[in-house]
DNA sequence: ATCCGGGGAT
DNA sequence: ATCCCAGGAT
């Protein structure tokens, strides 16, 4: 039965959005920014991820898609150091960014006028892109409902017993698709909101669950 | 199962 | 000086 894990569901937001207010949190600041910052935030922590690209609007490279291409990749790896597996990363970026060309030049509305169904599984295509980025940059910079899952996500709702820690993520993904209506700013700021829980209280190590604003959620938590 | 690399905590 | 953290490809 599922009803009872929609209303769990709800209910956390609900408490997580009482304690936590709204996050107003969008991981950029142009949809081009979010297409970078989501590909260099790959298995790197956010800290990292700012200083890559504050270097890269220092040196006047984000301020368009054209800029970024034509950007040698060597001078790109350089740029992104500080986010980690940069060369990796610098290759995986010029793939998102050349798709990004040849989709809709940089014109994101175009996507957005897409169906997910349709944009999703191209997005997938490119390599680098694997389902979280491809979310990501779906959600953040496109603006299409898909719902963004990560290892924060992943470790709340094990730590809840809701689901197996080693769940894949297009099942994790459904277990808030299948029962949360298509809604960005919904699918937004519940994504913002297990963050920002997982950073203050819900961390790889000591977690501090006893003033968690999921803390009557836990297996004999009350309520 | 292993590789890719940095920053922060211990 | 280590250990720990966080996605995707092969």
């Amino acid at each position: 039965m599922r009803g009872k894990r929609e209303r769990l569901l709800r209910e956390m937001y609900a408490a997580m959005h009482a304690r936590l207010g709204p996050s107003g949190w969008w991981p950029g600041e142009t949809p081009l920014e979010v297409c970078v910052g989501a590909v260099l935030t790959q298995n790197t922590a956010w800290t990292n991820v700012t200083k890559a690209i504050l270097r890269l609007r220092d040196a006047g490279v984000l301020a368009s898609g054209q800029a970024l291409l034509s950007l040698p990749e060597a001078d790109m790896s350089e740029l992104i150091r500080p986010a980690g597996f940069f060369r990796l990363k610098a290759v995986r970026l010029r793939n998102l960014l050349r798709f990004l060309d040849d989709a809709c030049g940089f014109d994101f509305s175009v996507l957005a006028g897409q169906e997910l169904d349709y944009l999703r599984p191209r997005l997938l295509n490119v390599s680098g892109i694997g389902p979280e980025t491809a979310d990501s940059v779906l959600l953040y910079a496109v603006g299409l409902p898909t719902f963004v899952v990560d290892a924060y996500t992943r470790r709340i709702l094990h730590r809840h017993a809701m689901v197996p820690d080693d769940i894949p993520y297009h099942e994790l993904r459904d277990v808030f698709m299948d029962v949360l209506e298509p809604d960005v700013p919904l699918y937004n700021e519940f994504h913002a909101l297990l963050v920002r829980v997982a950073a203050q209280w819900c961390r790889a190590r000591a977690p501090r669950c006893a003033d968690c604003p999921l803390c009557p959620f836990l297996d004999g938590g009350g309520a």
